[in-house]
DNA sequence: GTGATTTTTGACCGACTGGTCAAAGCAACG
DNA sequence: CGTTGCTTTGACCAGTCGGTCAAAAATCAC
């Protein structure tokens, strides 16, 4: 009998290890070549498993995808759940943006994964975006607000804040093919770092 | 006898609206569900033609692909190129910056057809890139460089700068449903242009 | 060791996909 | 009106893909 129809959760060995090793694999294989460009043959390669192994783990390719994407969309977001509004402002959002920078140097196929589902259309994770991700981003927003009215930041529209972090750091993870073509091939991250540093420093400092 | 084996330009009247039509639908399936998702079905049904008909116009759905993709990577440059060495430096980059939001909010499925081929790896276009791209920003970061050598902007790394450019731009079209997840659906465009505006004001304004 | 249970796989299937082809439609021109 | 060449398409094909299944292999409990 298939695995997941009697247990939702692996709880053997071999059982953790197997799920995890299709889910490297498929991480691997979606982040290069998105949903439909991935087939279950290439995971199973990936995986050193038999294809009809993997459906013994997981009902589907798209359970395999979904399980993926939720799975990550916590350890994502948790980065600007850190944020402290008891902390001191600038220092706060100069973490952020580093922290953020850092995974995408670190984790370039989770950020593909995200970008190559949103650019879609976001099929499978649009709810979460308009419930979980609209509330975080909504209450971090409502603290930047508070600290641009005391100001102890520059006066700016938070929300676009927000984007244009993320937008500036996954930046290099999702277009690294077109950057390092640019560049050569050498590690473009510590310039970026700098580069960051002095954008976000100008940008947040209050006062000019 | 196929139409694209004797005459590589469209020359009648129908065969130019037919080019037009096929290339009009394949941006609209191939910006949504990029190159592997799409069917040549979809793109015919889009087009109103048959499938056979399709492929009387082009050899292969990979030949539509990278008929609108080289296409586009010109109309994509253009304003890059237009940035003027001998205008008044600010002017010329927030300009440049306006213009590609501007590109973002009419062409939001000219910027997701790259965004999901670089993506995955530019596996189309990566000479493309390498060659004519880098050319051209190399250009334009040496103009920037001797802008800053002048002290007409703050210092910074050219390179990076273009890069930011369009990150923050392009993000408005190609993770367009996010966005309005997180805001709703009203057009974040209006906003986008002052956010964009004062970031890019602060960071290359020079002195301090 | 032996029987029960979990894990693995080769063979297979129906649906879909990119692409072919021969024949039919159709416009143009004398 | 008839012929010529461009355009369109229904029928078809070979390969691929996600997924099934029965049975073999490995593991586990006693």
């Amino acid at each position: 009998m298939s695995r997941h129809e009697t247990h939702p959760k692996p709880v053997t060995r071999i059982q953790k290890r197997n799920t995890d090793l299709i889910l490297e694999a498929a991480l691997e294989v979606f982040s290069t070549h998105g949903f439909r460009g991935t087939t279950l043959d290439q995971i199973a390669a990936q995986a050193g498993l038999s294809k009809p192994n993997l459906l013994y783990y997981f009902p589907s390719k798209e359970s395999i995808h979904i399980s993926l994407l939720s799975g990550l969309m916590e350890t994502w977001l948790d980065p600007l759940r850190a944020i402290d509004p008891a902390g001191e402002p600038l220092e706060e959002l100069m973490s952020y943006v580093r922290h953020k920078l850092q995974m995408s140097r670190d984790y370039p196929r989770e950020s593909r994964l995200f970008a190559n589902e949103i650019v879609q259309g976001a099929p499978r994770i649009l709810s979460s975006l308009k419930g979980e991700l609209r509330t975080l981003v909504d209450e971090k927003a409502a603290m930047i607000d508070v600290w641009v009215a005391d100001g102890r930041i520059a006066p700016l529209n938070a929300h676009h804040l927000i984007f244009s972090i993320w937008s500036l750091t996954q930046h290099y993870a999702d277009f690294d093919v077109q950057i390092r073509a640019v560049l050569g091939d050498a590690d473009p991250f510590d310039a970026a770092e700098t580069f960051l540093e002095q954008m976000f420093t100008r940008m947040l400092t209050p006062a000019g």
